[in-house]
Order: structure tokens, then C-alpha cells, then sequence
DNA sequence: GCAAAAGTGTTCCGACTACACCCATGC
DNA sequence: GCATGGGTGTAGTCGGAACACTTTTGC
């Protein structure tokens, strides 16, 4: 309301003159080891400053004529190789100071963090180490302290990734093509914690919901007996999509 | 992968270096006017190049040292005077060429918005005219073609005020301290479309949730039997918060 | 046979739907 | 009285929770 006049003469100097931004995507890259019941998150060691030797979350700043999900692909090829995978973005951080690479110079660039969210096949993925930094998965449960504000991202991450869960059938980006029932509730048991329903309960409901297709194949695994195997069917679903759905 | 030795010494000329942003913060601020039943948006009439004489979302660049939500608040205040509102990041819109200034110079600045969604008390809400450019309320039903990506905002934004609705209690920010729960009907009807529940089942189911106090007096607004006043019980919603909860 | 995992069925109960009906006011 | 909107109650139904039970495998 005040300044907005004279901006153009004394832009440098007033106090409500534009900020400068470079802009980085940062990925929550979540995958689901289903032999171990574990849920991980991609960490890489950073090699430049600031924050040199600490884990964060793979990011990268955004180039000239690229787009932000582009970006946020990049920056998942440069480390995994994956056919299959979801991504969504997931918030903004954009507060001044996050990064301490703006208080080198008073009024220099600012940082601004649009983070994303992905959820790629464990057994596909393919980890890719430049010889530079290192790059692992880590359990959920075991993650040090990150770089900037990477440990609240994961945390929204990480909200965002239950919620979704519930509501949403990205469960089926992560499971191989064929899977069990058995193996279903388990990615469900490992991300969403012990207790979230009945198994038998569970699966009625996702039956009766229509768009798990029985292959005819069955399976076995140890002891037990065989399990038929399912396929998603994207085409049942996609009739479906509209309408309110709980996995639960 | 590739590149990224070398960036240090041809950094400008590289097909991959960074691009410079500004940061805008783009407003869908949302009211309901109880009297005629109408969802509004509040939008401006664009005086500054591009798109001057062009409605769009009231928005505003990022300043030095100014946070996103800071941001957002002061586009806010600038255009009308609230009291009580809700605000939450909506989105972050970044492709490259989502701003004609971006073509003026090639490779120069790139112009991101990142969206918040608010919604405000209508009766409450005072607007500022800036003498300059134009502000109004548009029902949501005759919003005309808006600058930039504007209208795609829009409609990201109304999504999640429908969503929103179904489980947050953000429809107390936008009625009065003391409302009926015919407001409280009527305002999930505006917003929400016909038919969305029978009067007493929405009566009954948010009675039982527990946080709508009976303050004792009534209301006469014409014919018919007159309404108790209810009131919003924040602490009592405070204990109920974390379980799932539907006013559909 | 026994353990282990898959798969089926059944009972109980709470919640939502769709109404019918009573109550208090203005005119 | 009658129209209007507020408020209460109820019968039917659907779906989830809990749990018992059957089936098919490995050992």
C-alpha cells in the first residue's frame, strides 16, 4: 500500500525491495523393502558446502527453461534408476534463513525449497552412486539429522504418504505387478504401523471394491498355503476414481 | 550426472545453469455471503503491465527478508481488513513461461507462484480500495477469464475448500462468533452444492461431535420457530482433533 | 500330524438414510 | 388458522470390527 510508487527509482535500497530466489526441489523418496517389512527413505551425503558430510534429502536447483517437476525427476534419475514410480509435490519452504548460504551476503539470494513426494519399487530401483557422494536407503526409523530444514520436510513427507495410503491407490506403484493380498497388507502394515485393521477385514473390503484383478496364478512362499495373485487393474479403477474410498 | 565439474568455470553459458526467480504469492481468499448464498472469491483488476484491465487473484512479489506466509498476509491486509481467517499454502505453480515477462528477456528472470487459499468472514470484511485499481467479490459461478494461470489457481483452490470442508471445522472461521445451525447448513449448501446431506442428519451427526456449545439464547429471523445459537467450542475440538471426523 | 499362511463366513453393533412428526413463531 | 423454519424421533439398512472356522501347503 506504501512504496509501490516510488519503487522504481530506489529499488536496491528501500526496505520492501524484491527478494532474489534460486529455487530447489528436494525429494522425499520413499520405497518399502518387503523382505525386511521396512520403510526407507532415499538419503544422499552432501559433497559441497554448506552442510558437507551431512545427509539430506536429493535435491537439486532448478535450471533455466526447466520446470519444477522436472526438476524433481531429474534430480530421482540422477540417483535411481526405476520404471516405475509416483511423485506429487508435496509443500513449499520458503521463509528466509533456512539456508545458510543467504546470510553470506545481507540481501543476497534467497533459497526457496518446493519439495516433492515419491514412492518408487524397492526391488526395481537401482541405486546410482557418482563415486562422489554416498547415497543409501534409510529406515524411517533411523534417519540422523538432515541438512537445512530436510527433517521436517520428511516429516510432512511422511504425513502426506499415510494420508495417502488411505485414500489413494499409489500402494500399487510400489508392489510389483503381481502380488498377493498377504503382500498388500503388509506394505500397508510396514508403512501405517502395527494394528490398522484386521487382515481378514482388509481383505473383503479391497475385493469388494473391484479393481484387484485374481490372475489365476498362484504362489509359494515357505510354509503356508499358496497365494493367489493379484493384479491391479487400472481401467476397473479409473470407472471408480470419482468416488470416495477408504482402504483403510 | 553430467556437467557438474564443469558448471564452476562456464557457468552462464551452460544449457544447465540456474535460472533466477522472483517469488509471487498468489491469494485465493474465499467468503460466503449468508444473505444471498453465494460462494465469492475476491479478485483485482490488474493496473500494471502484464495483463493491466485483466482480473487475477490478488497477489504480490516476495520481499527481502519476507517470508512466504508473511507474504501472503500482507496481500491480504492490503486489500481488505479481517479479523479472524483461515490461510494455508495451496500450491506452487512453476513452469517456465507461466509469466509473459519471462519472454522479454531470454534466459532471464523466471516468475513462480506459490498459492495460498484463505477464507474469510464476509460480514466482517472490510475492502480497501487502493483508488487505483479495482477489488470485488465475484461469485464463484461468474468469474470471469483471469491473468496468468489464474484461473487454473482458482480451481485448485475451490477443490480444496470442498475437501476441507468434509473434515476440518474451517466453516467456524467464516461464520459469526454466534451462528444457527441453519447458517451452518446453508453454508455447507453454498459451498458444497445441493443435497449433500438431509438437514437433521447433519443437525444430529455435528450435535454428537461435541464441540458446537448451546449458548441459550435465540434467534428470530422472520417466520418460523426461532433458532438456538451455537457457538464454536474450540477446546472441547481441541481433545477431538486427531480422530478422523466427517460433517460431510 | 502339526504349524503356518490363505481364504471364508458369521455375528454384533454403531452409524448413516430417509423419513414422519412435533414445536414455536409471524402474519 | 396457516405457512415457515426449528427441532426430535424412529425404523430400516449398510458397513465395519471382531473372531471363529476351513483350506492348502511344508515339514
Amino acid at each position: 500500500m506504501h512504496g509501490k510508487l516510488q519503487r522504481k527509482t530506489t529499488d536496491l535500497l528501500e526496505a520492501d525491495a524484491l527478494a532474489d530466489f534460486k529455487v530447489g526441489v528436494d525429494n522425499v523418496i520413499f520405497s518399502v523393502d518387503a523382505e525386511q517389512n521396512r520403510l526407507l527413505v532415499l538419503l544422499v551425503m552432501r559433497s559441497e558446502e554448506p552442510y558437507v558430510g551431512t545427509w539430506s534429502l536429493p535435491g537439486t536447483l532448478v535450471r533455466q527453461g526447466e520446470s519444477l517437476e522436472d526438476a524433481a525427476y531429474r534430480v530421482l534419475s540422477e540417483k535411481i534408476r526405476v520404471n516405475n514410480l509416483y511423485l506429487e509435490q508435496l509443500y513449499t519452504f520458503g521463509g528466509p534463513d533456512r539456508d545458510p548460504r543467504e546470510s553470506a551476503e545481507v540481501f543476497g539470494v534467497r533459497y526457496l525449497s518446493v519439495s516433492y513426494f515419491a514412492l518408487v519399487r524397492f526391488a526395481e530401483a537401482e541405486l546410482i552412486a557418482d563415486g562422489v557422494s554416498g547415497i543409501a536407503w534409510y529406515p524411517l526409523t533411523q534417519v540422523p539429522t538432515l541438512a537445512f530444514d530436510h527433517n521436517e520436510i520428511l516429516a510432512y513427507g511422511y504425513q502426506r504418504l499415510k494420508n495417502k495410503l488411505e485414500y489413494s491407490p499409489i500402494a500399487f506403484d510400489v508392489l510389483p505387478d503381481r502380488f498377493t493380498l498377504g503382500d498388500l497388507y503388509q506394505l500397508y502394515m510396514t508403512v501405517l504401523g502395527e494394528a490398522f485393521s484386521d487382515y481378514s477385514n482388509f481383505r473383503a473390503r479391497l475385493l469388494k471394491l473391484g479393481f484387484l484383478q485374481d490372475t489365476g496364478t498362484k504362489t509359494s512362499r515357505g510354509a503356508g498355503r499358496p497365494a493367489s495373485l493379484y493384479r491391479f487393474d487400472a481401467e476397473a479403477f479409473e470407472i471408480l476414481k470419482d468416488k470416495p474410498m477408504v482402504f483403510i
